[in-house]
DNA sequence: GTCTATACAGTGATAGAC
DNA sequence: GTCTATCACTGTATAGAC
């Protein structure tokens, strides 16, 4: 694996310094150094000292701009979440029923999933690393976790239940959240790849194929989104 | 649960009388110490020196017994992990096919969820910090955390793939394998209660309900196995 | 405002005496 | 087997330099 090009030499732009994207500020070279070590090493395995070595700057500048280790990775994780709601918001608008196309639903939990397994891997935004730091925090049930996921995807989440209420209008909205909760749940799990499956398949069936994943998961939960509402009470 | 009365005669100390099941030597005041407070005050935010002193042992003791904090997590895991595995096993024996119960598919799901939904919260086997405590351990890529669930609980899934690649024979045993990820996907999910629905839907769906959960998921589930398998490639 | 050097209280782990 | 003392290391806080 090659070393991201923390700081960009350089180009023809005329605006030198602060360079939100990808500037050379302290405070931007240790969310690049965190992302790079992060992929690395595992998120626990890596130290603020390491972070702040790396990105050559002092150990106290970590908590001088994000307050504490649980800052940076807050600023690192909405950083790197902000594109996948963007693509979904994206991919939503472009749905709609038209004849060669598949059924509504289907295309919905494509424009749901699709973003979070591509742009979630991509080596610029901190690579698989950062799926597995998803599928971690999703299953946290501490405040600051919360608020960090919350803050990142609740309103593209949101535009998404209502969306498939509206495809699926016999459902009862209470059986269509909970549809969804399971929607999650099955793509967290696949996210985390936490090797389970391989090892009880030995092999055969590997969630780490996100493509293949995604071409398995859509049916099987277009199916029971479509499914008989379960009795309520 | 009665322990073997063989004493041994003759021995210098006189009746060491170790109960297994709740027994007062250092290694199982420290798991049950262990198991309390990660019940009450979560996983992280306990140290060893919180165990030991609630245990009335040493600090080293637990490095003693156990190895590390690790090991000690490890065998506090599999001590609640196995009657879960086994009220599956049980479960899964009485699962048949007669008039006036549901389809063979959803007696499996619900042999193989139940215990750990409802054996998983028991005050006894620590809690809801346990079921808190699987869901994180699933979210983990690193090697412990797989070697405890495979050592947990590999056997009787693989019991339970079996059964359900049987009940489903027009299913290629590849995409049976898919689904049942996706199954622990929405088990372990619901089990971290995160938080996430509850915030998305203003609380009107809780998958801390376990009950409730159970009831909404298994039609689903049973709707995902039953669709039409996805193209291979 | 930004950044540095340094100190601090906490952790898990360990060697060796008893 | 058990305990004391200590180790290396962590995230955090602060005083002060530029």
């Amino acid at each position: 694996m090659s070393r991201p090009q923390i700081v960009s030499a350089g180009e023809g732009r005329a605006a030198p310094e602060k360079d939100v994207e990808s500037g050379n500020s302290s405070r931007d070279r240790i969310l690049a150094a965190a992302a790079w070590l992060f992929a690395e090493r595992g998120l626990a395995a890596v130290g603020l000292r390491a972070i702040t070595a790396e990105a050559g700057v002092n150990l106290a500048a970590v908590n001088y701009h994000f307050g504490s280790k649980e800052g940076l990775l807050e600023a690192l994780f909405e950083r790197q979440a902000k594109p996948i709601a963007e693509a979904r918001l994206r991919l939503l608008g472009e749905c709609r029923e038209e004849p060669g196309r598949p059924p509504l639903l289907e295309q919905l939990l494509e424009a749901f999933l699709l973003p979070a397994f591509t742009l979630g891997v991509e080596p610029a935004l901190g690579g698989a690393a950062f799926v597995r730091l998803r599928a971690r925090l999703a299953a946290e049930t501490e405040e600051m976790a919360r608020r960090i996921l919350v803050r990142a995807f609740d309103d593209s989440s949101l535009r998404f239940l209502d969306a498939m209420a509206e495809v699926l209008p016999e459902l009862p909205r209470a059986e269509v959240e909970w549809r969804f909760h399971f929607l999650l749940g099955t793509m967290v799990y696949t996210m985390a790849n936490n090797g389970r499956i391989q090892a009880l398949t030995k092999g055969s069936c590997d969630p780490g194929d996100l493509e293949q994943a995604l071409r398995k998961l859509i049916p099987f939960l277009a199916a029971g989104f479509r499914s008989a509402p379960a009795p309520d009470a």
